[in-house]
DNA sequence: CACCATGTTCCTTG
DNA sequence: CCAAGGAACATGGT
């Protein structure tokens, strides 16, 4: 689920309904998930703290937390991996089967469920410093993404992958944006023009910024709670309209027709991961 | 049983 | 030293 749109999707929703709310209790359900951050230590932390602000940075929430006492405002950092969802219920309702942080919030509990577990809770911000730039800031043009690049050989597409290259792109946006930019996603990342590198960065941020619109449009619901919810898996109401599959060109489309010459969408694997592309409007 | 999955990190190889 | 590839992490869906 989480790429860069869904986080910040969820980094607006999680900062209205957390703002100012204050932290009664603390369980940590799994260890793992706050590493290298101790349990204890979470607890400690966060116990009688007041959410100030949630904001986003690439796949990261960042909670800035108001500590009891006079200790000074820190960030909470929070990685969704690949199954993470992160909600409000009720308080006392029933927990998920894979809650592995929850908060005490007086009428309701925060909920940081993670089936694999791969997501994460944590003090430790140490990750932060080797992010490349956000992808949606006016800063970021073909310029510096191909300085970016530098003289690297690898795949593009694997390169977008690289959260040090530009920090939010997963492997769904990546196969979208070279979709948008009519880039190969086999092309050396040296290879890429000053005029290539400024389409991908036009078509990065218009495929980013259209799935933010829609994720911001749509009636979410992020429990999870109604199944069936492609990209915004966290994710989309079940009455909602069916907006996931309107708007993805190419991502799990093998073999159906390419949306703009109708030649069939091919799959392959690139670093051990999915990529599908149009072999016709994505010529090397 | 086989294969696949929206992510990151670590180990190995060249 | 660096770049690149692949496995590992863990669980569930098809």
């Amino acid at each position: 689920m989480p790429e860069l749109p869904e986080v910040e999707v969820l980094a607006r929703h999680l900062d209205g309904v957390l703002r100012g709310r204050t932290v009664r209790e603390v369980s940590v359900l799994r260890v793992k998930s706050t590493r290298p951050t101790s349990a204890r230590r979470i607890r400690e932390a966060l116990t009688g703290g007041q959410f100030q602000s949630v904001r986003r940075r690439a796949k990261y929430l960042l909670f800035e937390i108001d500590p009891a006492g006079n200790a000074p405002v820190f960030t909470l950092l929070g990685h969704l991996g690949m199954t993470g969802r992160m909600y409000l219920l009720p308080a006392r309702r029933r927990l998920p089967r894979h809650a592995v942080v929850t908060m005490d919030l007086g009428r309701h509990q925060f909920v940081f469920e993670d089936t694999r577990y791969f997501g994460r809770l944590t003090l430790d911000d140490s990750a932060l410093a080797a992010l490349g730039p956000e992808p949606l800031e006016v800063d970021f043009d073909g310029d510096v993404l191909r300085a970016r690049l530098g003289r690297s050989r690898q795949a593009i597409k694997v390169k977008l992958l690289d959260q040090r290259v530009v920090g939010g792109i997963g492997n769904i946006y990546a196969s979208e944006a070279l979709f948008r930019a009519g880039i190969s996603p086999r092309q050396a990342a040296r290879g890429l023009s000053r005029a290539k590198c400024r389409a991908l960065v036009h078509a990065i941020r218009a495929t980013l910024q259209e799935a933010i619109e829609g994720g911001s449009t749509v009636p979410l619901d992020f429990s999870g709670a109604s199944r069936r919810d492609g990209l915004f898996y966290y994710g989309r109401a079940e009455e909602a309209p069916d907006y996931y599959e309107e708007q993805l060109a190419v991502y799990d489309r093998e073999g159906e027709p390419c949306l703009k010459c109708a030649t069939p969408i091919r799959r392959m694997v690139q670093a051990a991961r999915s990529t599908y592309f149009c072999p016709a409007c994505q010529r090397a």
